[in-house]
This record gives structure tokens, sequence and C-alpha cells, in this order.
DNA sequence: TACTACTTAGTAATCATTACTATGTCAATA
DNA sequence: TATTGACATAGTAATGATTACTAAGTAGTA
């Protein structure tokens, strides 16, 4: 029992659900950012997809990327260096930020009884009203523990 | 068995102890950081000790505070908002940010014992070499509960 | 007391992000 | 399938925090 129908993609649905207008930019954005294990921000959104969309504004992206997350599809995580980062991971999980290139990684799984436990904890023991938790290592990825050390032994030597 | 001696403040003798040298304007940002629980950003640095310092300029407050960092007597911290925040407290503890009035708190102390849990945890279940860890609780405080509420009916009314 | 390196203040530059606005386009309706 | 109104985009300008640069000043040592 085969219909005719247009094929509508995971993405297209999900803004349509979300009450967002369907636009290529958009399309791009999201399959980027659901594919995307990188934690991108906006500049890296905008590099990736600047070849496909010419005219794309830097703008764009910015608002795209807020309207996605107004509407519960990504989640803004903000680090050290002060440049926000996108995830469409949006159920709670921690990460792990290189000091030197600036990687983003989610942890290991084995850590998330820990941060629910904190959550509930944090919650329960604050008269705040709490939303949300934010939690993130700081250290060496693998790529850069060797360059961090030569770094290091340079600044002990001036 | 008294002696003759000027006195020497805590903040002089942990700026002599770092390697700094003792400048009135190092140590009254020194004492204001020690004696604040606000976090304070650098604006918030600037804005206390400008009436007693009417030259100062923000420039300093950016470079002491990072020469404090350097030496480990203060802890930068980053939140939602991108701004920087400065924390007289060194050891690993989670904070409580408004994301109304911008506010920030310490947790209260029982979540400690998690909280180096999941540094253990997140640093044994990685290959990377982690070196800190930052925990950000969000939402609204006391004072800001009321408006809060206010702000998302109106959102919603629209 | 004199010298040297570190600090400061002031200005300019940078960077990410937001504001503003005219043009373009999606999608609901007739 | 045309029409139309609201939303999206692109482009430029503005903002705000932070950093870079430089000349003048000062702390600490010999």
């Amino acid at each position: 029992m085969q219909r005719k129908q247009h094929v509508v993609s995971g993405e297209e649905q999900a803004l349509r659900l979300a009450g967002l207008r369907v636009t290529p930019q958009r399309l791009a954005i999201m399959r980027y950012m659901m594919g995307s294990k990188a934690h991108p921000s906006p500049e890296m959104v905008y590099g990736h997809l600047k070849p496909d969309f010419p005219g794309l504004s830097p703008n764009t992206v910015y608002q795209t990327l807020h309207s996605l997350e107004e509407a519960g599809l990504l989640r803004r995580i903000s680090m050290e260096d002060n440049v926000y980062r996108y995830d469409a991971n949006v159920e709670p999980h921690a990460h792990l930020v290189c000091r030197l290139c600036g990687r983003v990684d989610d942890t290991n799984g084995a850590l998330e009884p820990l941060l629910h436990e904190l959550l509930s904890k944090g919650s329960a023991t604050t008269s705040w009203d709490i939303l949300a938790m934010d939690c993130c290592f700081y250290g060496y990825c693998n790529d850069c523990r060797e360059r961090a050390q030569t770094l290091q032994n340079e600044e002990r030597e001036e």
C-alpha cells in the first residue's frame, strides 16, 4: 500500500514540530549540528556552510542557533574562552575541554549517574529555582598533551 | 618580648609569597576579592575601587586579576553570559548563577563529596589530562523568582 | 641613593555577539 | 494556484568585554 508523498527529513520534521519555518539555511545548520560531535561554535557552523551557501551571513547562523536553542533542539554551552558552543545532545551530560586546541568532547557515560545525583542534590539543598546544570572538565586532549608539556618547560626556563 | 616592626597584612604577605610586587592597586584588589563572596567580575572590581583610585585603569584590573590567577590566589570562572568572574575561594566547589540578575553564589557544602567524586571519576574514565573542573547551576535566585514568573507569563501571552 | 625590571594608565585594536533594516521567501488562505 | 502577511536572511553598523601596545611611573634590590 504505497502512496505518492514527498520525503520529509527528520530535520525538517523537527523544525516544523517546533513551529519554526523550514528554510535551506536552517535545514543545513540542523543537519550539520545533528551530525557533529564537535560541539560547534557559531563560527565553525558558518565556516562549514559558507562554501555551500556563499551568501550566508554570520548573523543568520547566530539567529538560527538561538532559535533552535529556544525550541529545545540545541543546548548552548559556555566555556573558559567565552565563546559559545552548541550541542545537539540536550540530555544532561558533562564536557571535556582542551585548553590548547579548544576541542570539546562529551564525557564517558559512566559519569551520568553522578551528574543526575549532583543535579538533584543541588536542587534540593538550595532555595533557588534550578533550571539547568553545566559541568566541564578542563585539561589537555591526547593530541595536545605533548605540546602542553613542551610549553610548560619553556615557561619555566624564562 | 615586643619588637618594633611594621604591620604586614595577609594580602601583602600573599602577594610577596607569590613573587608579585606589592602596589596600592594590587593590595586594594586583593582586599576586595578576599572580602567578597559575590564572585566579582573585572567591571565590578573596577567600579568598586574607582572612587578610591581615581586614576585606576580597567586594564590594570584585568592584568592584576590575571596575575593573581596565575599565582593561584584567584580562580577565574566563566558562565553563560560570557563575562569572567573571579573567586578567592580556590578550593573546588560549584556555583549558583541567577539568569536574571547575574548573581553568583557558592553552593552548599553538602555537594562537596559529590564534586570530589565527580572529579576523580571524571579523571579516571578519560584518557585526557584533567587539570580542573567547573560546575554551575543556573536558575533564579530568591529575589528574582517572582519577576521570572511574571516575565514568563508575558512571553506566553504574546 | 641609583638602577632595573615590573606596573600602571591610557589609547587603540580585536573579537564575539547583537541591533537594525531593507529585501526576500515560506506557507496559509482564498 | 495566486495572494498576502509574517517570518527569515543578509548586510552593515553598533556594542561590550577583553587584549595589545607604549610611555611614564614605581617597587625592590644593590
